[in-house]
RNA sequence: CGGGGCGUAGCGCAGUCCGGUUAGCGCGCUUGGUUCGGGACCAAGAAGUCGGAGGUUCAAAUCCUCUCGCCCCGACCA
């Protein structure tokens, strides 16, 4: 594993310093576990939104905003989920120098501020679906902390939507995990096995839980998002009721679904080495960067001026930047643009401007590609385009070759130590089973497998009751 | 909250055991020069409440007491 990806804060301030600095608020206690997200990491952020915000846009829905505080009494309303959450909530008990009738819960998730709203834009059938998403930052106040994974405050994205069938709402809730293990694949080039929590790890207050799971360079899982079938919970306790065709009355039926930064912690741990970060094609911010080499000052001139001309009808095409600076040499600045990431980055001295050619490296392999220049930008293009394949098909072989079928209990509990990665065990479906797992070897069931792949006939690997599929096993963030 | 560790320049650290010149080193920063196809070099320079308070002493970064803060491991989790 690259030395640079333990998922300590300080080593990513360190070494991605430029992308996240949490370290500038350590300094105050209180704020420990928050992030100071700097401009080219707001930059990468800013990507993913983009992005995902298409595939909301695709899939029919549109963006709201609710408010940040919530009232105690909404938090109570439904029973599972105010238990989930109440233990982990930031409490607000004054305003206006008052103490206040009645608390406020700083936003966990949003699902009973929206319900209650929900309650009066739902009285027919025509009026459903309602399918909102909401940008926003949330705060769970966890005891323990690690940047991009688990951190007090958190940007993310919530999907709450509404229908008038059970059916309607279960493929809403398919259709959002795949829109997710899409972006997983072919943005973050992370591949992803999707599944269905147990009911132990299940969205407090959810019937059914979807989700996607990553391997990280250590072999770690990390759930990179999830989708939740509601049923009715929310729409009886906040009494949410529409009419349909018939006339008759009948309680809604909701889905949540939510992505976070820590889809950032992801990239990292996916996919950097020990030169730094690597980032996907698809979602960098800085697609190019263009280094000239020069020996003096009117040769600097020169070679600048043919790097503008090279690039001139590249804006509005492309993201590139070309370094000019002269207080670094160019040995300095490909280590620096490597460190941040930057997919593809042209080397362009004298001896190229004589030749009429630059010279390509790729991040993903450190491999220098001569081209011409003429036909520049459509060979960039492709060549972009096999990295994000290439990161991908990686991360896949990777993870492949570190997930095993498990049979046996004792041989299970030694491997997830040594050599470690995901496991396909039986289980019979007894939580008495799946605490076993937790308690003897700290992995945890990550999810069941919901495409039909591991269906097989087998024993459960804790007490060897017939088991008809293999669930995912793995230590995991 | 339990168990470990650490606070000395912007960052990373040495010095503390065994008290004693003007508190040091690397990186970074400033200025000048030479360099420039893989993290340049030389010279000069700026920058410190040694976490804080109290005590012992002729003398404290160093010893004692108290205190504040941070990091790591465990219980919680997107």
């Amino acid at each position: 594993m690259a030395k640079g990806i333990t998922p300590r804060s300080e080593d990513y301030s360190r070494w991605y310093l430029d992308v996240i600095d949490a370290a500038d608020l350590a300094e105050h206690s209180a704020v420990r576990g928050c992030m100071v997200i700097k401009p080219n990491g707001y930059a990468l952020w800013e990507q993913i939104q983009a992005q995902l915000d298409r595939m909301f846009k695709e899939t029919g829905h549109q963006n709201a905003y609710f408010p940040l505080f919530i009232p105690e009494s909404f938090m109570r309303k439904e029973a599972e989920h105010v238990e989930g959450f109440a233990p982990e909530c930031a409490v607000v008990t004054h305003g206006g120098g008052k103490e206040l009738e009645e608390k406020l819960y700083v936003r966990p998730t949003s699902e009973t501020i929206i319900w209650s709203t929900y309650k009066k834009w739902i009285q027919s059938y025509r009026d459903l679906p309602i399918l909102i998403n909401q940008w926003a930052n949330v705060v769970r106040w966890e005891m323990r902390t690690r940047l991009f994974l688990r951190t007090l405050e958190f940007l993310w994205q919530e999907g709450h939507t509404a229908h008038a069938t059970k059916e309607e709402a279960i493929e809403e809730t398919l259709r959002m995990i795949e829109v997710y293990r899409r972006f997983a694949e072919d943005y973050l080039a992370a591949p992803v096995f999707v599944g269905v929590k147990t009911p132990a790890e299940r969205f407090a207050g959810a019937l059914d839980t979807y989700c996607i799971e990553a391997m990280m360079q250590d072999k770690k899982a990390l759930q990179a998002g999830t989708s939740h079938f509601l049923g009715q919970n929310f729409a009886k306790a906040f009494d949410v009721m529409f009419q349909n065709e018939a006339g008759q009355l009948e309680y809604v039926w909701a889905t949540s679904w939510g992505v976070s930064t820590r889809l950032i912690g992801a990239l990292i741990m996916t996919h950097s080495d020990d030169n730094g970060l690597v980032i996907p094609p698809r979602l960098a911010p800085l697609k190019v960067v263009i280094v000239p080499i020069w020996k003096d000052d009117s040769q600097r001139e020169s070679m600048c001026a043919a790097a503008r001309r090279l690039t001139e009808s590249w804006h509005g095409r492309i993201t590139f930047k070309i370094d000019e600076r002269d207080q670094y040499r160019p040995g300095y600045k490909f280590n620096e643009w490597e460190k941040r990431g930057v997919p593809i980055r042209i080397e362009l001295g004298p001896k190229d401007l004589e030749a009429d050619q630059v010279v390509l490296v790729r991040r993903d392999t450190g491999e220098k590609i001569t081209v011409p220049q003429d036909g520049l930008l459509p060979r960039i293009e492709t060549l972009l385009e096999e990295i994000q394949a290439s990161l991908f098909q990686r991360a896949k072989a990777f993870r492949d070759a570190n997930t095993f079928d498990e049979d046996d209990f004792e041989s299970f509990k030694r491997r997830i130590e040594e050599p470690g990665g995901f496991f396909w065990v039986h289980w019979c479906g007894n939580p008495a089973c799946e605490a076993q797992f937790q308690e003897t070897s700290k992995a945890t069931i990550r999810c069941v497998p919901i495409d039909g792949s591991k269906r097989e006939s087998g024993k459960c690997i804790v007490c060897g009751a017939p088991s008809q599929q293999r669930v995912l096993v793995a230590k995991s963030y």
